[in-house]
DNA sequence: TATCATTGTGTCGTGATAACGCAATGATAA
DNA sequence: TTATCATTGCGTTATCACGACACAATGATA
């Protein structure tokens, strides 16, 4: 199918496939060289840049349409995300983006269920950089990672849902563990204070973080050093899934 | 304009006033004699009950659209509210439901924007039970107060929403304050001690609880002391809006 | 073999917290 | 009038978590 024909198609059909008036957004977070990343995609003609989005089938769950759109731009599967804001202000109209992109891509329409109000749920998920292969879709020209300090300017109101989505993973992390998803399956030490430290914007003391994050039990220390470093080796550790799948859901019982 | 007209309207035009697929359900709890109550609906024929919900208009905040459903059942203004979970399981459909309460009414419909699947936004408020007027809406025959232990058989997912409700309102007491709406604007250490422990459902230490609270500043101790009680008289306390409102943003810094 | 950055483990003072004591109050009952 | 009693206001103490810091151990590099 051409491209033209696949966006008239989901321009005029789309809304007997999708939920209307309601989205889909995602904020991807990925960790790598010590710095906390975000994918983007670029929107065709405009050249702003956007989150990766996309709207619930119709005999969908909201959080399996997060998953896929994970899936379709990441090739990432089974990854933990959730819901963690609904963002509704009246005048978050997709109609004159989406009008201009139709203009531009040569296609005239009157009508289109995409011309209508949308609201948007925020999904958050942490995804292992090196996994990732970056997939634009049919609206995007790029699908690129940026460092959370460095983001280009966004469409709408995605710049917002970002800044919102980056405070609500600073507060999550008292509660939940991180690192699953975002660090190889051996790690060490000093590797996972520095995703916490770039998460947060912060710098922790080495022994008091080493301290807390032991005392939960979500670590297991294997028997073996990094190798190669001019200095003491560390050793490395892995997550102990069951305890770490445990204090997704209870709690971690600290501050940092 | 009869009731049989206005249904048909509702269902028939409805989406030209309403977003589509979105709906917002009110989880609206009071404080009396000690008891944590909750404001439900009983739907007409069907007989259980429901929280009370509605649309949000083409142009409204979806905040606002909360705000009305609250101002619709309780006549009560200016609340703060607040969304905290997004339910969309595909299997929450309200056509059978809908096709039901139609036929019951006397309507025949094939086609309606009511037919079609909705994911609900939850949202949860705090007021004063004592200023509550309770109106049913239309698609209901009552409108009453439940204390939380005693919750009646309800609608679709109903039950599970205000189960995550409650928990999010006891998860949230740790971080802003609560009681504003919910005590007269005088009111006694032991009063606010007893909302407190009706809400987390378990005792607190009496002079443990005084001194966190006092140590916020959210209170204002009055020169004034209860009247007519066999005991050693307890002074009365106000909010101090402005901390409180403050503590409401910031956070309290301490868990109970 | 000495150097050096970095790691693993421990200590110590502070502040918050939970658990509990006790005198003061004021209506009620004797 | 006076003793009783539940309840309140204010205070004390032991414990624990936390932040800040010390020091020896490690292992590649010079």
């Amino acid at each position: 199918m051409s491209f033209e024909k696949e966006i008239k198609e989901h321009f005029t059909k789309g809304h007997e496939k999708f939920l209307r008036s309601v989205s889909v957004d995602c904020i991807i977070f990925g960790f790598h060289e010590a710095e906390l990343k975000v994918l983007l995609l670029q929107a065709k003609y405009a050249g702003l840049w956007a989150l990766p989005g996309g709207f619930i089938l119709k005999d969908e769950h909201m959080d399996d349409a997060a998953k896929r759109i994970l899936q379709e731009r990441t090739g990432v599967n089974d990854i933990y995300m959730q819901q963690f804001h609904v963002f509704s202000q009246p005048d978050r109209s997709t109609k004159k983006v989406n009008k201009q992109f139709l203009k531009n891509v040569g296609v005239d329409l009157e009508e289109s269920w995409m011309f209508d109000r949308f609201i948007t749920v925020g999904y958050t998920a942490l995804v292992d950089f090196t996994k990732v292969q970056p997939v634009p879709d049919s609206f995007s020209a790029a699908c690129n990672w940026f460092n959370i300090n460095s983001i280009p300017e966004m469409i709408l109101d995605h710049a917002n849902i970002l800044e919102k989505a980056l405070a609500n993973l600073q507060m999550q992390l008292n509660y939940h563990p991180v690192g699953y998803n975002l660090l190889p399956e051996k790690f060490t030490m000093p590797e996972l204070q520095k995703l916490y430290e770039t998460i947060l914007d912060k710098t922790l003391d080495r022994r008091n973080f080493q301290r807390k994050i032991v005392s939960t039990g979500i670590l297991k220390r294997l028997d073996e050093t990094k190798k190669g470093v001019a200095h003491k080796a560390p050793y490395y550790y892995k997550f102990d899934l069951r305890k770490y799948q445990k204090a997704l859901k209870s709690g971690m019982g600290f501050e940092l």
